[in-house]
DNA sequence: AAATGTGTCATCATACTTGTTGACACCTGG
DNA sequence: CCAGGTGTCAACAAGTATGATGACACATTT
């Protein structure tokens, strides 16, 4: 689930034609924390998904249509 | 957001017409750990949301419309 | 009155996320 | 060639979520 949810992120992330570093940036994030967050290596907080999904200013629901 | 979530999870817990320990006994959760939840005193994890919103017999995203 | 169901709260140990630092291989542009 | 951007990986400290247990007040039921 992690990892279904690490693969819509880079789609997303993409999508707007980020690379990590930008969207760590935007997050106020580590690069390294994207990173494992796209890998799907963690299992992230509500309030990580919800920075993330403000970020790539979309709706925690959008992000979450996985 | 942790708190509006909570009240999210109360909506629709009742809308089941379920108790927190009816809920929680279908999450394989804890009763205590529900009311944590709806209470907002916690930043759940993605898995978390994931089993509360299976138990819901909803999707993550229907959960996430805060 | 007593028992049960309900929501709430506190505390503890364990496991985990997060931010951070450092490192590596790969590719591309100067 | 080499400096910089890219994605990946590991390990650490600090903070926190989770499951568990116990407790409390309140309402409802028997």
């Amino acid at each position: 689930m992690s990892r279904k949810l690490g693969k819509r992120i880079v789609l997303l992330r993409e999508k707007k034609g980020w690379s990590q570093a930008e969207l760590a940036r935007v997050c106020l994030k580590d690069r390294q924390s994207i990173e494992r967050l796209e890998r799907g290596t963690t299992n992230p907080t509500a309030y990580t998904l919800y920075e993330v999904a403000s970020a790539l200013e979309i709706t925690l629901a959008e992000l979450l249509k996985i």
